[in-house]
DNA sequence: TAGGCGTGGGC
DNA sequence: TGCCCAAGCCT
């Protein structure tokens, strides 16, 4: 495998940024950095925690809305975690809006609402980790840190044609981006190898030949760019199955309930579901029901998770005048901005409960992948 | 360390 | 259509 020359690397990737970078809402453009603006740590945190195995098509509009509600991080840590899951609903992983509530209270009481400005110190904090660490550091701080995220595993294990699978070559590749790191510009090199990766260097098809640093490339020369990486294949998905239950009241309120704080959706809001059966046996239909009713029922819908495949039933009941205690009634106005996930918008809109989507409001634009 | 943890778009 | 993927983190 041929060295790359540090130098040489950066000064054609640099080049090619400065002219082709993406214009993106929470980033500072090369031109206005020249100019003295200066990233806004709050803006890096906040669209690094979204854009976390998320595309910037999804995070685009959650990000406008959430810097529009919540200009500074102290504001965000004042706000209720409730508040902050139901701004988060249909974005996933929402974990993500736990760790976020937490490390913005961590941060304004703490650090009196300063983000620490080294990677080791933002590792510290929670829903931070290596990856989100270094590109804060290195995006809002200037400091050189090695950032690694799946655009950039991409474009190095193309770079020396790694053909060791991942996991096992992170080490090799952290190893190989940090030699390649800058002390000058170390953001906006980062920000460099993930448009790239993102623009050119994409999982298929990539154009190796618009590619600015092809002449360092190793897998390009044979035209095998699209080997790399190379990951171990991903097991089968497993089915589960459940019921889930909507209860309208006659003025048309929903009953709504918490979920448990962690684990699966956890601190987001539901019609109340059956456990969600792996065997697919359950005591499924009004035997499961949290409250006596009449219950009829209403089709079936399914969703797809990370790891496994949920079939709901889905049940509905009307003139319902008492849930039960663990709950909430949800008038038709408030359905809409309650901390309900994609899967349990299905099931409203199967049993025909009026509410927009989230995604709806914010609009995600569809368009095409762009090229530079 | 490997598995839990969402969602929507592209092909 | 079903699979793969997207600026990962936590346990």
């Amino acid at each position: 495998m041929p060295t790359i020359n540090p130098t040489a690397f950066q000064a054609a990737l640099i080049t090619w940024y400065d002219r082709h970078h993406r214009e993106l809402p929470w980033r500072v453009s090369p031109r206005a950095r020249a100019a003295g603006q200066k990233p806004d740590p709050y803006r890096i945190w906040l669209s690094e925690i979204m854009l976390q195995q998320t595309t910037v098509a999804a995070v685009k509009a959650y990000f406008e809305k959430f810097t529009a509600r919540w200009p500074s991080v102290g504001d965000l840590a004042a706000a209720p975690e409730g508040d902050v899951l139901a701004q988060w609903a249909g974005l996933g992983y929402y974990a993500r809006a736990r760790n976020l509530h937490a490390c913005a209270k961590t941060v304004s009481e703490t650090h009196d609402g300063a983000f620490p400005e080294t990677a080791a110190a933002l590792k510290t904090l929670p829903g931070i980790g290596e990856y989100t660490s270094a590109a804060i550091a290195a995006i809002a701080f200037d400091e050189p840190a090695a950032v690694v995220d799946g655009n950039v595993e991409r474009v190095v294990t193309r770079l020396a044609a790694i053909g060791t699978p991942l996991p096992k070559a992170k080490p090799q590749i952290r190893s190989l981006v940090a030699g390649l790191t800058p002390d000058r510009r170390p953001g906006d090199f980062a920000q460099a190898m993930m448009d790239l990766g993102a623009t050119i260097c994409t999982p298929t098809r990539p154009a190796c030949v618009l590619c600015p640093v092809r002449a360092f490339c190793t897998a390009t020369k044979t035209a095998e760019a699209e080997r790399f990486p190379v990951k171990p294949k991903k097991a089968a998905v497993p089915e589960r199955r459940g019921a889930a239950f909507v209860a309208l009241r006659p003025d048309g309120a929903v009953f709504l309930r918490k979920r448990p704080g962690t684990g699966m959706l956890g601190g987001m809001s539901e019609p109340p579901t059956s456990d969600w059966s792996a065997r697919g046996d359950g005591a499924l239909g009004p035997d499961a029901a949290p409250f006596e009713a009449n219950w009829q029922p209403v089709g079936e819908i399914e969703h797809g998770f990370t790891h496994f495949r949920l079939t709901l039933e889905v049940w509905r009941a009307e003139n319902v005048r008492d849930g039960s205690s663990d709950g909430w009634w949800s008038r038709p106005e408030d359905v809409a901005s309650e901390a309900l996930p994609t899967v349990m918008r299905k099931v409203l809109k199967a049993a025909k409960v009026a509410h927009p989507p989230p995604r709806e409001a914010g609009g995600v634009a569809k368009g095409r992948k762009t090229r530079p």
